[in-house]
DNA sequence: ACAAAAGTGTTGTGATTACACCCATGG
DNA sequence: CCATGGGTGTAATCACAACACTTTTGT
């Protein structure tokens, strides 16, 4: 194979994976992105995505959740990939080699417990949640990833049941109202409405446990019943 | 950068693409997978889904648009990236080769008109349009990138006009609907409701063109109207 | 007592479904 | 004149948005 193509070399690879870890501060109704500072060139002292690039033997999904699990420890989490991005000039290093070497990245989509999530301070590293509209400047083509990142989270939740893996196993009907509109900003359904239409589904189950915040009628805790959205899974269905 | 981690050396990649291009003989009612004989080990004499390595310079959609037009000639086509299968041991060449060479696949999905579509052969090669319910064995991981683009392709048609560009410029209502059944399957709502949904919706324009197929009444002739659909573009909808 | 948050009920409107039925053509 | 496919209409049901109202708590 190599060599048959001679007027047409093949181009070599590093493969890296970018993480865009989001998670939601329920408390401050923030929608938050995870980034690490660089301490390396290209691009040393800016923020970034969380990445790494592939090790010999190591699979892709591997590699991300390296990287996740170096940053972050976490009970649950939700992960899918999101895109590829591998023109040619997209990462300066290529311009470093004598010999041509290109840069891919895979990106991940993640979606994690804010709670639970106990970012791992190594000393040097900064590494923060920043959220989505205070965003610094970031590096290589970080910002269009976190774009479609975004996109990808708003159109997730509004049509599968991703939040409940970021929700406490037990949480009020205003916690969920609260996390959609922190995800997706305010402009829908009243919250009236948007009890009956969740609660009419069927897959969350009333504990009976009450629970009390301040002021205010104490709050029912619900629970996600995974058995009972079973069968409701492939059905179309928007949650907001 | 190299020699940073030597417990932990990265992975060299080749990057190759593969096409998951499909049509739709509206005639035959039968929702067809172009592929390709392999001429070449490994898998040499199998059919395969039209893909190619990454050259130099190239960057992965030219790529894929490449081996597209080697195979094909078309006017109209819908194309957009699908998944990167990237796991260790997915490609038989990587053995091959004394140093540690991965094979990383970026799929595409793509969409053709049928009727204008015309295979190119080249002499040798085997290259045909295969229904989805008679695939033969395929090489790689192929019928895993084939399994997601065809999951892909059913939920693609059912919230996004995509079926308009592999319609001719204008066509009957049960022309669209034999589509949607053709791509679908036929569970889901009769012709007649089907009819004034899509008609409520606002962007076919009748041409007024009646248009005769053997017996029975002539159908109207439509026209798909992008600016029509415009404002649309972003509501979720439900197209069947 | 009153504010605050949770939860229920009502009402009008519009979408969806399952049909029955009419229309225009070829044989 | 009838089979064939195109096209219209309708009535029952259901989903949805807006919003008024009741309940249960803390202060």
């Amino acid at each position: 194979m190599p060599g048959k193509h001679p007027d047409h070399p093949l181009a070599d690879f590093k493969v890296g994976i970018d993480n865009v870890i989001f998670s939601v501060d329920t408390e401050q109704h923030r929608l938050l992105v995870l980034l690490v500072m660089r301490h390396e060139d290209p691009f040393i002292g800016q923020w970034s995505l969380p990445g790494t690039l592939v090790r010999q033997g190591e699979s892709l999904e591997t590699a991300s959740y390296r990287v996740l699990s170096e940053k972050i420890r976490v009970n649950n989490l939700y992960v899918e990939q999101l895109y590829s991005f591998g023109g040619p000039k997209r990462d300066p290093r290529e311009a470093e080699h004598a010999y041509n070497v290109r840069y891919l990245s895979v990106s991940y989509f993640a979606l994690v417990r804010f709670a639970e999530a106990e970012l791992i301070a190594d000393g040097v590293s900064g590494i923060a949640w920043y959220p989505l509209n205070q965003l610094p400047e970031l590096a290589f083509d970080h910002e269009e990833i976190l774009t479609y990142g975004t996109l990808r989270l708003r159109n997730k939740v509004k049509y599968s049941p991703v939040v409940f893996d970021i929700l406490p196993e037990m949480f009020t009907l205003s916690d969920l109202y609260q996390l959609y509109i922190t995800i997706l900003g305010d402009d829908f359904s009243d919250y009236s409405n948007f009890r009956t239409r969740l609660l009419k589904l069927g897959f969350l189950k009333d504990t009976g446990i009450k629970t009390s915040r301040g002021a205010g009628r104490p709050a029912s805790l619900y629970r996600f019943e995974a058995d009972a959205f079973e069968p409701l899974k492939d059905k179309p269905m928007v949650f907001v």
